[in-house]
RNA sequence: GGCCCGUUGGUCAAGCGGUUAAGACGGAGGCCUCUCACGCCUCAAACGUGGGUUCGAUUCCCGCACGGGUCACCA
């Protein structure tokens, strides 16, 4: 490889930006630790003006997974974290997929060989022979061939792999954006393959390739790379390219032991949309898992994340996912919406439970929206709309309303003419006709409005009260309904 | 096991040598009220441990304990 490809290479990269990437192997499943290292790294970018860039790291050929990408696609789209530059999009230094840019490290790799820091490795050593312990990378023949035997070993035909030549002495010291310095002594740090067998980069060199060539400034990723970074000093080093600043962020735990992944049935961002948990909310309580901006405000939108986001305030230890949280979140959420947007999100959900078209579904979300934690828990609040339950007349007693079985049969007898003569039936006017039915017997509301409600619903909790149930059931169904509890209470 | 990192209420966290150690979720109690919910008020609940440094340590240093990460031709 002749100098001016490296140096167009070179050209290409854009300068004086903040350009931050996220980097993901097309694994199917997004999960939430990966949600929240996707918005960290969109946050510094977008705080920065800068760049924000999509590459997928799929050098494992065994692991892809069909359709993969395009639920990385979804995801960031509709969690907001809009990207500048990245496969679909295309961008001054693609391809971002690194399967086509498989061509662009091995060169690197062999400057490096030039350099002394990697060498050709023509082992054979199986799995278990490694690992018995009586073979060390620091041993390895390979290390130590010169350029001649080298170069006999490939003309025969011998397969290779290219390993990072890591000095024996002393010790390597990193920076890490919210680690500090991090200083590793150079025997830990093993000959790591650059260059597979199949030709491919591992993922430890074409990160370092791909995040020089593209211009990344920030490295963020998850705090078990930490450990590499050292490695990665010397690959820089090596290449003679400047160190990106590192930000290595600690996972997202599922409790205390573990993290959340999706062998143990952890929620994908997609299981917890289709749980009922609105995208807004998800991603707030995310951001703020493992990160604070310091004062006492929690809700943030997107946008405003971003101008807050400072990744110095990033935590150090790991922070454990706690679903009652991100419920509370929800809650804000859906409390926040206008009563159409809200309207609009439930209908499909109500629609689940209650068939009837003669209800209102708009008049019923008006009823959801201040007792609904997540979507998906409205349909089990409605399930007496459709058909009236079984309950049992102990339901009329109720203490605090100072009703019982006895008060509750009168009510409903002297009630239903009164409901069957209305004029109109509208939430006022049935709301008028059981409150003055109490003024006019010199009664508390309660007393009124318990005995209805139980007639109308069957059940002891209920969205709404008395009125609203009443006015959504309409006159015919809701005097059926009083029918059936006199019915029920005089036996 | 070696190396690296971490440790404030049950959870998320503020704090960055001197505080009555914020706030939020969750929990408990109360008010409001036509049930529930919403809203409002109140309460309980924490600096892992032992040494230093200092007039003074949750804050700085060291040891210990506990937890996590890593030691792949996976990312």
């Amino acid at each position: 490889m002749d100098n001016t490809w490296f140096d167009e290479m070179e050209a290409r990269i854009p300068q004086g930006e903040v350009r931050t990437r996220f980097a993901p192997s097309p694994t199917g499943y997004m999960h939430v630790g990966n949600l929240r290292t996707a918005l960290y790294t969109w946050c510094i970018a977008r705080n920065a003006r800068g760049k924000f860039l999509l590459r997928i790291e799929d050098t494992d050929q065994s692991r892809q997974v069909e359709g993969a990408v395009d639920v990385i696609y979804k995801t960031l789209a509709d969690c907001g974290l809009d990207h500048d530059e990245g496969p679909d999009v295309g961008g001054p230094v693609g391809p971002y997929v690194q399967t086509e840019r498989r061509s662009t490290y091995l060169p690197y790799a062999k400057r490096l060989v030039e350099r002394r820091c990697a060498y050709y490795c023509f082992c054979e050593k199986t799995e278990s022979e490694e690992d018995s312990g009586d073979f060390t990378r620091a041993d390895d023949p390979c290390r130590s061939l010169t350029d001649e035997e080298v170069r006999a070993n490939l003309d025969a035909g011998k397969p290779w792999v290219i390993r990072q030549k890591v000095p024996h002495e002393g010790s390597t010291t990193f920076h890490d954006e919210i680690f500090g310095d991090i200083t590793a002594p150079n025997a830990d740090l093993d000959d790591q393959v650059l260059i597979k067998r199949d030709g491919l980069p591992t993922y430890n060199f074409a990160n370092v390739v791909d995040d020089h060539l593209m211009g990344i400034t920030h490295v963020v990723r998850g705090s078990e790379y930490l450990s590499s970074a050292p490695k990665y000093n010397l690959l820089y080093e090596g290449l003679g390219w400047p160190i990106p600043k590192y930000v290595h962020c600690s996972p997202v735990m599922r409790d205390a032991h573990n993290k959340m992944s999706k062998r143990h049935g952890d929620p994908s961002y997609e299981d917890l949309v289709a749980e009922g948990y609105l995208t807004e909310a998800i991603v707030n309580y995310v951001a703020l898992l493992g990160w604070a901006p310091g004062g006492e405000r929690e809700i943030y939108s997107i946008r405003e994340l971003a101008e807050v986001f400072d990744m110095s305030r990033i935590s150090k230890s790991p922070a454990i996912f706690d679903k009652e949280k991100l419920t509370y979140f929800n809650t804000e959420y859906i409390k926040a919406m206008s009563p159409e947007a809200f309207a609009a999100a439930a209908e499909p959900w109500i629609r689940k439970a209650v068939k009837n078209p003669a209800c209102d579904a708009s008049l019923i979300a008006a009823l959801l929206q201040q007792r609904t934690e997540k979507l998906s828990d409205i349909p089990e609040k409605l399930d007496f709309f459709d058909e009236l339950p079984e309950y049992s007349t102990e339901l009329y007693i109720h203490k605090k309303s100072k009703c019982d079985e006895v008060a509750a049969l009168d009510v409903l007898r002297r009630i239903r003419p009164r409901l069957a003569a209305l004029d109109v039936w509208t939430e006022d006017s049935v709301r008028d006709c059981l409150v003055g039915a109490a003024e006019e017997w010199g009664c508390k509301n309660a007393l009124v409005m318990w005995p209805v409600r139980i007639a109308a619903a069957g059940k002891a909790v209920t969205p709404g009260g008395a009125v609203e149930i009443l006015h959504i059931l309409g006159r015919e169904e809701s005097l059926r309904r009083i029918d059936a509890g006199v019915e029920k209470l005089a036996r």
